[in-house]
DNA sequence: TGATAGTGTGCAATCGTTTGCAGAGAATAC
DNA sequence: GTATTCTCTGCAAACGATTGCACACTATCA
């Protein structure tokens, strides 16, 4: 049950050579150092004896450890898997390995996680999990360590992002059930100390107003978290003041499905009652009853841009922070439909 | 920019004492060999300075990393996710961290990326990609390296898994269609060289014996992975032959997705024309149209015990290996039905 | 009081790499 | 033929922790 895996020293002793020039023919900067020829033996006897560097004793001593850490907030979010993917693929492309933690759990927390991932000592960071004020991302750049954020931004613009263009999402959202004729719009939105769930409600109010709808304060409810239930207390919340909408704009796909289970509670239909809209256009929603429109987002290009940025600053930490912003594009299905004449008149 | 966390060192001449004190006092086991007043100061001193253990130096001395591999073949399957995400939690609660790897692109070897793991010398390994002959699993065997296979299975029993009653699943659904009243029954299974491909298959011909129904073998159909598009040739491979059969039962909640696109291909309505069952009752089926009638696996359960049985893998890697087998439940809904006195005289 | 056992701490080697420095030898210049 | 530069390789000290061993000291006992 011995398991001795052959380290520099047994490549080095087996080619008759100091395991400095070892170390040098196996680092790509250095190889250029020793002879050609001497290298080339190296390089074979390193093949035979199945050698593979340890991390650990390297990263000990370089202080890098080709890992980086994701934060996310919940991997059960259907949003985010087709993410971690891209990144994963991306960032293992490039020799770098993926530590993953899920900081959505009560006993947990976000701190710790980020703590230990910096113990551990990776060589960058990739939060999905930000709020707009979040101190762990200050600390994070204070301590210098390369940062990319993804979805989700903070207040600050100082620092390095993959994001959605949110105000474009739901102007185009807006525009769409305007188009389709309807008047009384109620929003459910998202927690206000996330970038997206503030942004799209601020461009909610703005947009609505620029196309001259008037707004009922009563038909506008921002959910405690982008969840199934959440959005089906904020529905109902709304629905409590009397239901006179004709069509509710969601700042999130799960949201949208937590209207949809407050609809049917209510028996209402969806788009006969009421139309929904979503935003994120997450795996299967083309699929639900019925099949949701959404703004769709480019889930895998968000993970590979943010493999890349983070790439990019942990090659260059001191170069200023780039912001990339996505364009959703709207995804008009099953949940949305022109009011009928009896909603128009209700 | 300059981050200076403390070390043993740092904390040792605050004290007064030398590093090898320190870490005798961190060190839970030899605790007890520090004076209780002396270890009483150094855990203060060393919260005043934030010390955190620097896990490459500790691992390297100690050949113990407090991480564990994760290798999915896809984390885009919703199965995977909440199981993702028990595991994570339930390793965290005991202070191991969670490499992540996705083996499912062409680009990439599966090998490879074990390898890597086993280089980053993780303290075990949790594989929920593994086919019935797998050389990764036999190689992991054969060096000690604990292992927990999540899922599916391999054909030698000596490893450690967790799994679910596949033919109990299996026998459930037939038996809830033929109680329905069907009798002419598809079949669309998965990859037979994966244990779940395999199982599921043996067993719906083998209680389709049982139950007295004669199977068409131009109604049996096993896709080349578990994939909608999978799904959907397969059905389509089926049809091919002429669609005279009430219900198909399949062997996964995506390759039930692909019938839905197949039959939808042909205007074929479910469960009006078909019945269709599927595998696994992952995330969101419930919202399908129709919704899914499936299997219900304890996602959240199989990841919390496959996490706590590689633990106790990593305490005692001689010991034999368990395997556990969690029972599936059907979980009835709209995609199948009793068959139409049309459907039944066709 | 001196031998003996027991307790608590320090010393130094070690885990596997990397890298600044030194020096041996070859190549070039004069 | 000597001085100088270059090219290549080895030496040894890190990186930050852990741990077997030695040893100083106190407590116990005869």
């Amino acid at each position: 049950m011995v398991k001795p895996r052959a380290n520099i020293k047994d490549v080095a002793s087996r080619a008759g050579v100091h395991p400095s020039t070892v170390s040098r023919v196996l680092n790509p900067t250095t190889r250029s150092m020793v002879s050609a020829s001497l290298a080339q033996k190296i390089i074979q006897i390193s093949g035979e004896l199945g050698y593979q560097r340890n991390p650990l004793a390297s990263g000990l001593r370089t202080q890098k450890t080709y890992t980086v850490g994701i934060v996310l907030p919940n991997i059960s979010n259907p949003v985010f898997p087709p993410i971690v993917r891209s990144v994963e693929h991306t960032l293992d492309a490039q020799g770098y390995t993926a530590i993953l933690a899920d900081t959505g759990s009560k006993t947990r927390n976000e701190k710790d996680v980020v703590d230990n991932m910096k113990a551990r000592q990776v060589d960058g960071l990739l939060i999905a999990a930000a709020r707009r004020k979040d101190p762990i991302v200050d600390e994070c750049i204070d301590q210098g360590i390369p940062l990319v954020l993804v979805n989700r931004t903070v207040d600050k613009h100082n620092v390095a992002a993959v994001i959605n263009d949110d105000e474009l999402g739901i102007q185009l959202a807006l525009e769409h059930l305007t188009a389709l004729g309807h008047e009384r719009i109620a929003y459910v939105g998202g927690p206000q100390n996330t970038s997206t769930g503030y942004v799209r409600y601020r461009t909610f109010l703005k947009t609505a107003k620029k196309l001259g709808l008037d707004v009922d304060r009563d038909h506008v409810a921002n959910a405690r978290d982008y969840t199934e239930p959440a959005g089906q207390v904020a529905l109902e919340s709304i629905m409590a003041h009397g239901k006179n909408f004709t069509a509710v704009l969601t700042a999130n796909d799960l949201l949208a499905l937590g209207c949809y289970d407050a609809m049917r509670a209510r028996r209402l239909n969806c788009p006969q009652d009421i139309s929904v809209t979503g935003f994120n256009d997450m795996p299967y929603v083309d699929r639900f009853a019925p099949p949701l429109t959404t703004l769709h987002i480019p889930l895998d290009e968000i993970g590979v841009q943010a493999a890349l940025l983070l790439l990019e600053r942990i090659a260059e930490p001191e170069a200023p922070a780039k912001q990339l912003r996505l364009e959703p594009r709207l995804v008009v299905r099953g949940s949305t439909a022109a009011p009928t004449a009896a909603q128009l008149a209700s």
